[in-house]
DNA sequence: CGCATGGCCCTTA
DNA sequence: TTAAGGGCCATGC
């Protein structure tokens, strides 16, 4: 029965889902695969993708993976395709037991950031119900286990600037280009401050990165001076960015 | 603009 | 128990 319910929740790929039903013992199984960083070591368990490391070769990435999570790990090439398309973005399970509950709701909303999106570290914050806890954010990015296949390079600061990446911020920028995502005009949109935008017809006024939900036109932006002026064209807040409800 | 500073929250040693 | 320090932020020159 309880193999029915896992089976029943798996939305992985089916050759992973073969791969992390078949229960061969406590041992985590890892292959190397392709990837916009290069080659990367990806490694899951029976619950999921646990982790995405570089490392020198198989050896160092053997010791690397016991050091930080206590657990063997053992190759198994069979499993490259369905990590790489985790890797891809392709909907994965994720194995996150290590993380504390901090961790795991940065982890959560991080996520759900599609491709060629960003957000800034206050946005998380926010949107987890720790505004504060915006230095906190970065740090639980920077542990963030499983790079890629939650996309922790999705998240900037708040002035547009990239800030910095575990696999350093040049690589960080190459993979947001990778997605279309011009930092430079991203950069601008947010040195305006309390501006909030809506397109031509829509409903709800947003923060201004929300692009990948709405893809403002730029002859049909209109821009708000604070939330009141967007209450005051009738506009509710945008139920992806999620903007303030009032003042 | 760019830079420095104090503040903030959470983890780790 | 405490203190230090981080993938940050808002200010103030």
């Amino acid at each position: 029965l309880n193999d029915l319910e896992t089976l029943r929740e798996v939305r992985a790929p089916a050759g992973f889902v073969d791969a992390v039903l078949r229960r061969c013992g406590l041992v985590d199984r890892y292959a190397l695969c392709e990837s916009p960083l290069g080659s990367v070591y990806v490694a899951a368990s029976d619950d999921g993708i646990t982790a995405v490391m570089q490392a020198a070769d198989d050896a160092a990435f053997v010791a690397a993976y016991r050091e930080r999570f206590g657990r063997k790990v053992e190759r198994r090439d069979d499993l490259r395709g369905p990590l790489s398309r985790a890797l891809a973005g392709e909907d994965a399970r994720v194995d996150l037991r290590g993380c504390n509950p901090f961790q795991r709701a940065v982890l959560d909303v991080t996520r759900r950031i599609p491709e060629g999106t960003i957000r800034p570290y206050a946005w998380i914050a926010r949107e987890i119900g720790k505004p504060g806890a915006v230095r906190a954010v970065g740090t639980a990015l920077a542990k963030n286990p499983v790079p890629l296949v939650i996309p922790c390079h999705r998240v900037v600061r708040s002035d547009g600037s990239c800030g910095e990446y575990a696999f350093g911020a040049p690589l960080k920028v190459s993979l947001l280009q990778g997605e279309n995502v011009d930092l430079g005009e991203v950069r601008a949109r947010m040195s305006e401050r309390d501006v909030f935008w809506s397109g031509e017809d829509d409903e709800s006024y947003c923060y201004p990165f929300c692009f990948a939900a709405r893809p403002f036109r730029p002859e049909s932006i209109r821009k708000f001076h604070g939330i009141a002026e967007a209450h005051a064209h009738g506009l509710t807040p945008c139920p992806t960015c999620h903007p303030p409800l009032a003042a």
